[in-house]
DNA sequence: AACGCCATGTAAACTGTTACATGATTTC
DNA sequence: GAAATCATGTAACAGTTTACATGGCGTT
């Protein structure tokens, strides 16, 4: 159910294709959810059947930009304030972290480490998010989300780094 | 595919019937993969086909007790490390943080304290079984895994505090 | 006119959830 | 002996991924 709402979302912070919303959900939302193109041009379909949200255009290529119309808005907000979030998780990385104590010394350093290398290019890809951040087109209020992600990464790697150091000994 | 894997990695950890892996599912490892028993009953029906486990004991109620074999701990040891991680996640609370912008002050206020109380009751979740793994039965080496838990929440809670004190202003 | 990217869509296979179904053992 | 919990399984449905399929537009 929350890929209806992901799709609402992203088109309450602007009117887009369903092209770019798939471009949005693997960079933006990656961290937090992700879809296939596949999966977006039905649910596009299924949100204007229910009138949650409507053709604002036509493009090249015959591309169809949507918007989210006032009742979009009004279930986004109900499904935000008012239905209790599921907090389960699914993550592939998590899981991996959670097994490698079981691994003997030299793999669990070598899989901490490709990790770190992994983490360390999030940071740079988010530091360069927030950057860019001062030029963009529409006010965003989005900053300290970003924040959140830097930060968490942060822990992260710092925490990795005392486990490789700590598995050198 | 990691089902298979987190089933397999539980089972390296200690050897378990269904019914114990459907609890550390929602127990150990809610934060990252979650499963039900209709699900890993046919999952350890298939590893076993693939004699990657076995049965290593009958208890009451018809409960069979599996354990991992040679050739399982390898194919564990060999996805851990030479299979390329999938990084994407899955995480409704996820898209919720990034969508909340979107809401007027009010509103984010009230998610945010929704999910600062969640929160708090993770970290004393953690607290706890950081407390009782002292005493635990099994030499334990995942007290650093329960640390980067309790550090990500922190940061999290943390952070959700900063929120709700700048949208009251 | 050939190549590459933009853009949308559908079908089949796979994964995961909810609901149905049954029986054994312990506790009161 | 009734109720609660332990314990395992299957079936129907919903959600997700992978693969198939097609055509438009811009560049060289």
């Amino acid at each position: 159910m929350s890929l209806r709402y992901a799709v609402l979302g992203l088109l309450a912070r602007r009117p887009s294709t369903g092209y770019e919303l798939t471009q949005t959900f693997d960079r933006s939302l990656r961290s937090s959810w992700h879809a296939r193109h596949s999966q977006i041009y039905p649910e596009l379909a299924k949100l204007e059947a229910a009138a949650l949200v409507e053709v604002v255009g036509l493009g090249a290529r015959r591309s169809k930009t949507y918007a989210v119309t006032a009742a979009g808005r009004a279930e986004l907000r109900r499904w935000l304030v008012e239905v209790e979030p599921d907090r389960s998780q699914r993550s592939e990385s998590g899981l991996r972290l959670f097994l490698t104590p079981l691994l003997d010394p030299d793999d669990r350093q070598a899989t901490y480490e490709r990790d770190l290398a992994h983490v360390e290019l999030e940071l740079a890809a988010l530091g360069e998010v927030q950057a860019g951040m001062q030029n963009a087109p529409e006010p965003e209020a989005f900053a300290p989300q970003v924040e959140l992600g830097i930060r968490m990464n942060t822990v992260l790697r710092d925490w990795l780094r005392e486990q490789i150091k700590a598995s050198a000994t």
